[in-house]
DNA sequence: TATTCATGGTACGTTATCGTACAGATCTCG
DNA sequence: CGAGATCTGTACGATAACGTACCATGAATA
């Protein structure tokens, strides 16, 4: 939270190089659901998270889609640009609606061909979300809905500050790509065996080592591989 | 194959860079089965595939890993050095034995800042292996075997001259992540319908157009985007 | 030519997940 | 407080893929 911000990507700045980026961002409250980047566009402006969440989707011609990275205060969204591509290769979505610092996408190119170390975090924030999307796709492959419902709620918990999530079984299992009887399934096997509780829309973890064992170890490996990427003095655990 | 080499990111050069370029490259023939690169180690050397073809395997921390990405002539495996990395955190492994060009990682960086040409060709592979990688995580999770399988051929098809390809449903049943009587089933339904034609050890598209239909959108989009990404004048079909 | 082994065909029961549907529970808002 | 909407629990059969195992066959080689 240091600094006026509580974005992980910009806190790994020196202060000086993070007060000159967020004088040019805007402050913004995205909405649950919105679409901030469609696939193949131009891409306007880069978003770091500080309580909004942002799905990177895979999207298919016929418009639907799978989430295939997951975006929050411990990232951004600036893949493409990092790579030199001014055009969106996939859709940007809100998923959890919150606050977020913008910054369009001619600045955030400006800026970063002036601030070496901007340049730096945003290389290592852009490799945490490919390395992100790999294990995510592996999971995906390899790893039952239990296990990915139980990383997905542990990814989703290191962003909040409570320990409740207002999440319905219906979101997750969109969120899963699974169905919302598997999640409901899932869920009350995890609360059976006291890692979780929840009731109608909220979620809470009550085991976090329980639940981190039932999860598959994709969770670790994304964690372990951003706090390499963005090391912070300040970070908490 | 103009100018010395059949790799598509090369050959998307200018001549002039890329003779700077491929001097600076040494031959290597690479045996299937060969780790190039482990997950955690430095990178020591970027991959331009001739007739070799590499995987990028997400690994886990028992050895264990899936195959996220297919790295042809038409890519490099250059995506963490772009990333401003200095480490994998994937494994390239060979996958198909054959001739490749490789640079050291050190000659890499070096020619990447010299030669702006270069970098954005390498900006533009990088991006087009971090869509694979994406692709091929939401078709893990969405579409069938027998879908899968048609679309791993029609991509290996594009990276070789003849029509038939030494594959045993063994080894695709490794890349695919199933079980080997999985492919069967699935080869066999593919052959019943006059789509492919295969004996002991070797495959044969007979009908590209069924297959691509039979096959999932992944094939078509990968494809796609890889050619918008590195266009080539002298490029076949 | 005879032998060996890699490869592919097939079969069995098992499992996870699917699609769909409906009823009961709980929240929210008028 | 009551009505309506939104969630969750549960059930059913269907399906794709699983693990395993055994046999047949084609190819290489001794």
């Amino acid at each position: 939270m240091a600094h006026g911000t509580n974005n992980r990507v910009l806190c790994a700045l020196d202060i000086t190089t993070r007060d000159e980026v967020t004088r040019h961002c805007e402050d913004v409250t995205l909405e649950a659901g919105a679409v901030l980047q469609r696939s193949g566009e131009a891409t306007h402006a880069v978003y770091f998270p500080e309580t909004a969440v942002i799905s990177a989707i895979a999207t298919y011609s016929d418009g639907s889609g799978i989430e295939m990275a997951n975006i929050g205060r411990e990232a951004s969204t600036a893949v493409n640009l990092m790579l030199g591509q001014s055009r969106h290769f996939h859709t940007d979505e809100v998923q959890i609606a919150g606050a977020a610092l913008r910054l369009s996408a001619e600045r955030f190119v400006q800026l970063k061909s002036e601030h070496e170390a901007f340049e730096r975090v945003l290389f290592a924030s852009a490799q945490s979300v490919f390395y992100q999307v790999m294990i995510s796709g592996a999971c995906n492959g390899a790893h039952s809905a239990r296990q990915r419902l139980a990383r997905w709620l542990l990814t989703m918990a290191d962003r909040i500050d409570g320990s409740e999530m207002r999440l319905t079984h219906d979101f997750l299992a969109e969120m899963l790509g699974v169905r919302r009887a598997t999640v409901t399934e899932a869920a009350q096997d995890l609360q059976e065996n006291g890692l979780i509780s929840y009731r109608r829309g909220r979620v809470r973890i009550t085991d976090r080592t329980g639940l981190t064992n039932a999860s598959c170890e994709c969770y670790n490996l994304v964690r372990a591989a951003n706090r390499e990427l963005l090391p912070e003095i300040d970070r908490d655990a």
